[in-house]
DNA sequence: TCTGGGGTCCTAGGACCC
DNA sequence: TCTGGGGTCCTAGGACCC
């Protein structure tokens, strides 16, 4: 809508110059370029990052994608593709890219006051709405590649739908050089973009949601915003009103600046080789008990549940197949790695049966609440305040000489259960034994 | 013929995201 | 031989309470 009612601008300028926009910054292909920082032979040479388990593709870089090369298609079809493309190939090394994400995430935390950091390669800052968006949006992409090595892309919007969206637009236009700032179209262009957005580009709606609105007839990004809010919400739920409301320039998506304590905490992973051996399977649920306990404690709280879960390789048609899981309540709320492991043990009990080619299995924690705020049962005896040293301890060993170094016996029953990855980098910048040498 | 209404908590399942 | 792992939010339905 335009008009040349000078009363009508004034108000508008105010209304924008006090309202915030939002820039969505993003690291490019990110494990990728982490993999490229150390690697600088690497550069302009196609690069895949495979997941846990070395089991597919979860990352490639620009050259990757030109070369048609899928998301999330299983590695072992695409070995000969790889090879014959000099691709270089990486199992997936989180320590790195954790390190890697933080050193990013605070360098651009400096340029905004408030900030978002949304997954481990994305970050939102709330920026006052300005002029200069798209410059203060350089200016971000130059300060983390000189100060980390990281390739950015930066979209500015009026709500976080529309940036991720202009960010979209910033790393598929080149001519945009990684910045798009929506806030500079014109109506006219805004509509544009977004009849050519695809649903199932726009962020939140998936596959599913796609299917349902296009039987609805509506088609695009455009149709989108320009349905009804509220009939939206009837026939589809709250979810997609809100997308139509963000759409339409309307924030309507909380600003979290804090990370939020996590509701549930899991550990679970599949195997190099499938295995019925009950050790192996123990000694994989000590090890994720563990692993689970660890990030209870990072973050201060105690659960009340823990959940163990199997299954065997459901790919595999044509073998039997078989999957469970069984939550086990624990005596009163704990973090403790030795407690929470009894647990899970009791829960395999519960649900092993023998001659299953097991491929994977997990822990989840539930009943989640910091530990300062539980109420212990008058009946049953606190817990030992020397336990809660001693995870203390271990976790600070674990962190300075490398995880694993303190553990459960369990854990070492057996080996059977291990992941492969057979691409690994060193852990460049935090191990010491790592470091990259010069020279 | 007629059998309250409103609230909370929990769980399971669906959909989505990176 | 070989197909990831870790999360969130929403909704509906049941149990329970007053």
């Amino acid at each position: 809508m335009r008009s040349g009612n000078a009363s009508y601008e004034t108000t508008m300028n105010q209304i924008s110059t006090a309202a915030s926009s939002y820039a969505l910054v993003d690291g490019n292909s990110f494990y990728c370029s982490c993999e490229r920082i150390f690697r600088p032979d690497l550069q302009g040479r196609p690069i895949v990052v495979l997941s846990n388990n070395d089991g597919c593709i979860v990352a490639r870089s620009r050259e990757a994608k030109q070369l048609n090369i899928p998301m999330a298609a299983p590695y072992y079809s695409l070995r000969g593709l790889l090879r014959h493309h000099h691709v270089a190939v990486f199992s997936s090394n989180y320590a790195l890219y954790g390190d890697i994400s933080r050193r990013m995430m605070q360098v651009i935390g400096e340029f905004a006051s408030e900030q978002q950091i949304y997954s481990i390669d994305e970050c939102f800052l709330r920026l006052p709405s300005r002029q200069d968006a798209r410059s203060h949006g350089l200016a971000i992409r130059r300060a983390v590649y000189q100060r980390v090595g990281i390739p950015t892309s930066v979209g500015i919007a009026p709500s976080k739908t529309l940036a991720k969206l202009a960010n979209h637009i910033a790393k598929q236009q080149r001519e945009f050089r990684g910045v798009f700032d929506w806030g500079s179209l014109d109506p006219n262009s805004a509509t544009a973009w977004l009849q050519q957005t695809p649903l199932n580009a726009i962020w939140g709606i998936g596959r599913r949601l796609s299917e349902q609105l296009t039987r609805h007839g509506i088609q695009n990004a455009r149709q989108l915003r320009d349905t009804d809010p509220n009939s939206l919400r009837r026939q589809f739920g709250v979810m997609i009103e809100r997308v139509a409301r963000e759409l339409n320039g309307e924030s309507s998506l909380d600003f979290e600046q804090t990370t939020p304590d996590k509701q549930q905490i899991i550990s679970s992973r599949s195997f190099a080789h499938p295995t019925d051996n009950y050790n192996a399977l123990a000694a994989s649920l000590a090890y994720h008990s563990a692993r689970a306990a660890e990030k209870l404690r990072a973050q201060h709280c105690v659960a009340t549940m823990i959940g163990v879960s199997l299954r065997t390789n459901p790919n595999r048609l044509a073998e039997p197949q078989y999957r469970n899981y069984h939550c086990q309540a624990l005596a009163q709320p704990d973090a403790d790695t030795l407690i929470l492991t009894g647990a899970a043990l009791a829960a395999l009990a519960q649900i092993y049966l023998p001659g299953y080619a097991y491929q994977k299995t997990g822990v989840i924690l539930l009943g989640i609440s910091p530990s300062e705020r539980v109420q212990y049962d008058l009946f049953t005896p606190p817990p030992d305040p020397r336990r809660a040293k001693l995870m203390h301890t271990i976790d600070r060993l674990n962190q300075r000489h490398g995880q694993g170094t303190v553990r459960v016996a369990t854990e070492a029953l057996s080996q059977d259960w291990r992941m492969r990855q057979d691409h690994c980098s060193p852990c460049y910048t935090t191990r010491w034994d790592q470091l990259p040498s010069v020279g």
